[in-house]
DNA sequence: CCGCCCATCATCCGATCGGGGGATGCGTTT
DNA sequence: AAACGCATCCCCCGATCGGATGATGGGCGG
């Protein structure tokens, strides 16, 4: 809560020019904070935040080229100073948890109030934990919800299932196929979601190929 | 039509044994046919018709290990002088094309009656071509259709929107995070479709992934 | 200049999906 | 024996998707 001391360097990375504008608009106005530069990508964000060595990154998650997450996990990996704060559109993103394990130090909804923004910020730069009250719920049910089933293994049933579902195939037709029931496919479904971490078959194909279980 | 000359000798491929029972049951009592044996998947498939050289191999696309396509180019390829018969459930199976082009000769469905069956393996036998009715046309107006759209790249925006397909995200909020209507959306996704060929969003993230689109 | 592709938007509608429950049998592990 | 995971099945229902169709405007190459 001191004055300024010396301000808080940013880097702020979004793929949409407009927000870049408002988000430097915004902390170049408010005392304390000192706009280093900007990114538009994940892989534009690493190398900038290695030229510029900013406080704190701002960070979308959803861009086209380079994942907000892969770019988070390097920074940590490669031991940068800056912290990242995660500032995203929906609470809806199904990137919130790898984002944090990915080493975010903050998770911030768009719509926060600019005050709320600043806070968030100063208390990144200091290394504390940020996070909205809506992705904090999620954060703490996800938590305490029976560990992390992100990691078990599908049974032979689930992938074939999903095997049938990356081509195209409906349940009634899968439920045809495996000579089970619509209701057992539908079943099977509910989950292997739950096992990806995902909430539609067209997720759930992404995760599969991404992590070798189809391909 | 004529009598029994020499019978013909089959090779049935599908991985339900139940079908394969159905299958050899069907045509052993029935005269101027012999199966030679079976098969569970494509693999056991091309070593089987090595070793037995059938006149027709009796084939079922959708197989768990090995998929009906690749054994049919292998055959073709290594120049075998059988002639492949796809035998499938559904004529919604997105593989008729790729099956056709890897070399079968004929596609049926498996309810078509007894008596269209014989007279398609026999056909087969001879080398002609055999086509379910509801096959053929989808067949000509694929091949109507302006050439095989099936190779067209797609568009930077198509891209856009498949990737957030591939992380689960709805037309709705696809539509918010790219500035857009969500009608322009769905246009974007029936247009990706139909050039991925396929007719839903987890076998369009499957495609783009084989295709490396994704990934 | 004309056609073609792309991007944009709209409406209608049936089919499908995903989530919420809850329930049974059956092996394996503890 | 009890707990657990798996596979199987059922109901209901709102949300979403995908198909069909048509329209507009911008840009690019013939």
């Amino acid at each position: 809560m001191s004055p300024d001391a010396s301000p808080i360097t940013l880097l702020i990375v979004d793929d949409h020019p407009v927000v870049r504008d408002g988000l430097r608009g915004m902390f170049e106005s408010a005392p304390g904070f000192t706009v280093l530069g900007e990114a538009a990508s994940g892989e534009e964000a690493v190398e900038r935040a290695a030229a510029l060595d900013p406080d704190v990154v701002l960070m979308d998650l959803r861009m086209p080229g380079g994942g907000g997450v892969a770019a988070i996990a390097h920074l940590t990996r490669t031991g940068a100073r800056a912290r990242v704060l995660v500032l995203t559109t929906y609470d809806t993103d199904t990137d919130t948890l790898p984002a944090i394990e990915a080493g975010a130090t903050g998770y911030l909804l768009k719509d926060a109030p600019r005050d709320e923004l600043f806070t968030a910020v100063r208390a990144a730069a200091e290394g504390r934990t940020v996070l909205s009250p809506a992705v904090a719920s999620r954060l703490v049910s996800a938590v305490r919800a029976p560990g992390n089933e992100r990691n078990e293994p599908l049974s032979a049933r689930e992938r074939e299932v999903l095997a049938l579902v990356a081509r195209g195939t409906s349940n009634r037709e899968i439920a045809r196929e495996l000579f089970i029931s619509e209701a057992t496919v539908k079943t099977h479904l509910t989950h292997l979601y739950a096992k990806l971490g995902v909430n539609d078959r067209a997720a759930a194909v992404a995760t599969a190929y991404e992590r070798g279980i189809l391909g």
